[in-house]
RNA sequence: GGUCACAUAGUCUAGAGGUCAGGACGCGUGGAUUUCAUCCACGAGACUGAGGUUCGAGCCCUCAUGUGAUCACCA
């Protein structure tokens, strides 16, 4: 304690005489095949930790439960992070001083870790079974309510050590805690938490197969890794005190701590892969932008003080500050998000846009229009990609429709005056000869001018016989420059006919 | 159940003892519009409760309530 205190105030001094200590931020996830978003917000934080004090941001993998270790699922972070723009200086593939960054392979790393707790009595070998222990615990507790349970391998003599061991009986070690007193810690958003060492369970740090806990490995790899912020979830709040005690036990300095609150859905329950929540590609796939998702994302949990509401990757490093973040668990909806999504469509290039967009398009859609005009008429109106094949589709076919859609009282319109309309149009269409948005429009202006009627009660049944909808990225005259004066035509002449 | 944490409208949030409790999404109304959307204007909607401290409490204290986390040889 009494060192990490004294780091603190050395790295303090060694911050203000400009020799300044590089900030060291990691993402540590364990490869389930899973990205939610709760994750992708975790790493999002402690990359603009590092990045907006010029440090590093570091990818670490940590797969030290054989069991659960997905194959290809390290690929899901890795590309999870690069389509959200968050790179990391070192890790996997891209290699680094402090490698190797998957946990699997830092196993001989560990022991020496281990051993030297075991030589200090602050970690102990356990050769109780699951089985045996739980039972103990139990008949403990019955015993003894107000007792925190300890297991009896903490007082074994090193000849019964030496004895189960060359016996061949498989053990783990155990975090040796004190008995008595309290442990404190401070965490940024949190503020300082004291627990009392009695309510702390003595964890395991190596597992009966050799390899170390999540727990362990991650107190070891983070001091290797000179880690200066722990930024993590906040279910491990609880487990600080215990890596904090592994930190003193080591004589290392205790990193600033940033625990952050979760991420639940509607329910106030927490995201899961198994409930089908949507994992950061599947809100992709919905046809989210990832800029959007990070906007969002940053947003939930944290504020820059100011009403601004709209930031890129960027722009968050620039205002990104880990003291703003909130204490409260925050609930993903989608339609803030979708709002969000718009206004990042709205910021896109339209050549990058269009590029986009075109993935979307069907190819009877290609066929048939010209694409770039359909793009410049959707990218304002467009919440999400995944609203293009029904934005669009009425481009390439009328869709069966409703007399009654040419009834609209503000625009004194019904299908009897719909159909007058649309017979008069007709030759005003004819006599175009160079087709285009501005012509038609002209067209139209002048049938209205002669009719001496509200512009609506030509303009609504234009619109609703070229495209059988009742909501359309642009206009009636948009409409017909996109889809040809000849389609243009028969459409007319066809709702006429319909309308008879 | 033990321990720890959190608590402002449906949702995200501002608020560092004195503000008509501010903003955004969503919702509603009206205007405008080449429909819808955008846009503009307006509106409804919140400090979990009870005590205390204080001249004054959303902010500090206590208790209650609710919610979450943790109590794995999972991470």
């Amino acid at each position: 304690m009494i060192i990490a205190v004294e780091y603190h105030i050395f790295r303090r001094m060694e911050n203000e005489n400009s020799g300044k200590v590089m900030v060291r931020t990691r993402f540590a996830p364990s490869p389930t095949g899973y990205m939610h978003i709760g994750n992708l917000r975790t790493a999002l934080y402690a990359y603009l930790t590092a990045k907006r004090d010029g440090g590093k941001f570091i990818l670490r993998i940590e797969d030290t439960d054989s069991k659960r270790t997905v194959e290809d699922s390290v690929e899901v972070i890795y590309s999870s992070l690069k389509l959200a723009g968050i790179e990391y200086d070192e890790g996997p593939v891209v290699g680094g001083v402090y490698g190797p960054y998957i946990q699997s392979e830092r196993r001989e790393i560990y022991a020496k870790y281990i051993n030297e707790l075991l030589g200090s009595g602050k970690a102990f070998r356990c050769f109780c079974t699951k089985e045996e222990l739980e039972k103990e615990k139990e008949e403990f507790s019955k015993m003894f309510p107000d007792k925190p349970f300890r297991d009896k391998c903490r007082e074994m003599t090193n000849e019964e050590v030496s004895r189960k061991l060359s016996d061949g009986i498989s053990f783990v070690v155990r975090q040796r805690i004190p008995e008595a007193g309290s442990t404190t810690f401070h965490d940024m958003v949190f503020g300082s938490i004291t627990v009392e060492n009695n309510t702390l369970d003595e964890q395991v740090l190596l597992k009966a197969d050799g390899l170390p806990t999540y727990n362990f490995a991650n107190v070891v790899d983070d001091h290797l890794m000179e880690i200066t912020h722990v930024i993590r979830g906040y279910e491990y709040l609880s487990s600080a005190p215990k890596y904090n005690l592994l930190y003193e036990s080591f004589g290392w300095n205790i990193p600033e701590y940033i625990h952050l609150p979760h991420i639940l859905r509607e329910d106030g329950k927490k995201l899961s892969k198994r409930e089908g929540d949507a994992s950061f590609q599947d809100l992709i796939d919905l046809g989210y932008l990832p800029s959007a998702v990070i906007n969002y994302i940053a947003m939930l949990g944290w504020n820059p003080g100011t009403e601004e509401e709209f930031f890129t990757l960027d722009d968050l490093v620039q205002k990104f500050t880990p003291e703003r973040i909130n204490k409260s668990n925050a609930i993903f909806t989608y339609s803030k998000l979708t709002w969000l999504n718009n206004l990042h469509i709205k910021a896109m290039p339209f050549e990058e846009f269009h590029k986009k967009a075109s993935e979307c398009y069907s190819d009877d859609l290609k066929a048939k229009v010209d694409t770039e005009m359909v793009s410049r008429l959707i990218q304002e109106r467009l919440e999400t990609f995944r609203q293009i094949p029904e934005k669009t589709e009425f481009f390439v076919k009328v869709p069966p429709y409703d007399k009654e859609l040419y009834t609209h009282k503000k625009m004194k319109s019904d299908p009897d005056s719909a159909k007058v309309m649309l017979e008069k149009m007709i030759p005003y269409f004819e006599s175009i000869g160079d087709w285009n948005n501005e012509t038609v429009f002209g067209a139209l202006q002048e049938l209205i001018q002669s009719e001496g009627c509200k512009a609506g009660t030509v303009l609504w049944p234009a619109r609703i016989a070229l495209s059988g909808v009742s909501a359309t990225p642009g206009g009636a005259s948009e409409i017909a420059h996109v889809i040809g004066k000849e389609e243009t035509m028969r459409r007319i002449k066809e709702a006429v006919e319909f309308l008879k």
